[in-house]
DNA sequence: TAGTGGTCTAGACCACTCA
DNA sequence: GAGTGGTCTAGACCACTAG
């Protein structure tokens, strides 16, 4: 019934049929064995479509109980967020970096509850600033666990970013991102070049190594910034 | 050399390798065959836990050039932006739901542009507002082409929301999603139940089906509101 | 407990792409 | 041209779970 199969020519006809409402979601698919017939090819193939199928949400996979299209279809999104440097030069535009303060503080409230932590020990709080094409670009806000991560008080943060510096010598085992909008307070308003007040876009990011707190960024981007991508 | 193999394992003991910095990013690993000889299984086992790593950006793989540890790791993050009813439904709240608008109407520029379209055709214009336990929880200002879904014209959009609606009648093949802060107009502001000027959280959607459009969805959350995600 | 998807194998051929 | 990853097969057994 069909010409050639491969697995994306397997998925794409899944989709197809999905888009077309020839299944309507929460109904039941073919099994894997009876799609493989269909199609022509070895199961394994099919259930290769199919992984990916489940992966992206278009489908939903229960042993015993089959296959299924989504009831309830989500937007499923994937941002790549990479090191500030490396975005401001995919953007064609010289990249700066600039120390704006550092220091081993009592973590804020806010910084403990992103770590789960109940107490505030003592971390080091880093401000900095990147700019693209000497104009600011992100300011970020970031406590660092000098217990976890204790060569970092050996780095030189006026020459190297801790963004940079933590991302390719502390690999993370844990992540949590959030997205928010916040008003520029007035030194934020003053670093950024805009005003107090003004609606800026803030990612938050904390990583863990294993259940260890490494860095909890606050990422507070400049007027205009947008977070873009495509999802299929 | 080890216990048990499943790809998982594998997937892990690479994962921990990179982590653990015996193999440092822009590093080439052992090939797929020596790979599957250390871990005393088939080539196809390691070709499955490679799959996952490549896909969540750890490694990077290429034909005769063989795999190597990403050189610029990057975090990737995937959210899940499902239908505001279950969003709302999920966190235990009551939802409700009430049309502030509809109209057809000529498309603003940006809508315009979003579609990627020269000219400013007419759509029809949906203004809603999503609540979450009586309280303001999303405000939505949406274009729905009614050359690709003439179907909607038909929809009681006073009952039903258009965002549901389209979801579940109208899959999308493409989509392209942007995250971005913008400060509340007076109109917005009087909706959401906030003051103007405040910052929001704005998600934008345009959905097409095979480069026909289908709609393009300003979604701007109420103060407070905050996306999160967990990368592995 | 039986049906279904998930994993694994051993081997083959194909499709890139680096040198 | 040769090395490497990508796909496919035919068959087997395992693991989960719906009925």
């Amino acid at each position: 019934m069909s010409t050639r199969s491969s697995w994306t020519s397997i998925r794409d006809e899944i989709k197809r049929r999905v888009q077309a409402r020839e299944v309507l979601p929460g109904d039941k698919l073919p099994n894997d064995q009876e799609l493989a017939q269909e199609f022509g090819c070895a199961r394994t193939t099919v259930q290769r479509a199919m992984q990916e199928l489940a992966a992206t949400g278009t489908v939903v996979r229960r042993r015993k109980g089959g296959t299924t299209v989504a009831a309830h279809p989500v937007t499923r999104t994937t941002f790549d967020i990479p090191i500030t440097r490396l975005e401001v030069e995919a953007l064609g535009q010289d990249y700066g970096y600039f120390l704006v303060s550092q220091g081993i503080e009592q973590i804020s409230r806010s910084a403990a509850a992103s770590f789960g932590l109940q107490d505030q020990p003592e971390m080091l709080h880093v401000r900095a600033l990147h700019l693209a094409g000497n104009r600011p670009y992100i300011y970020e806000d970031r406590w660092i666990s000098q217990e976890t991560v204790p060569e970092i008080l050996d780095v030189d943060l006026t020459r190297e970013s801790a963004n940079e510096w933590l991302i390719l010598n502390r690999p993370y085992s844990d992540c949590e991102v959030r997205f928010l909008a916040k008003k520029a307070t007035p030194q934020e308003a003053e670093l950024l070049e805009t005003e107090a007040g003004e609606a800026l876009f803030v990612m938050e990011r904390t990583t863990w190594s294993d259940s260890a707190p490494i860095t909890r960024v606050r990422a507070i981007a400049a007027p205009g910034y947008q977070l873009t991508a495509r999802a299929k």
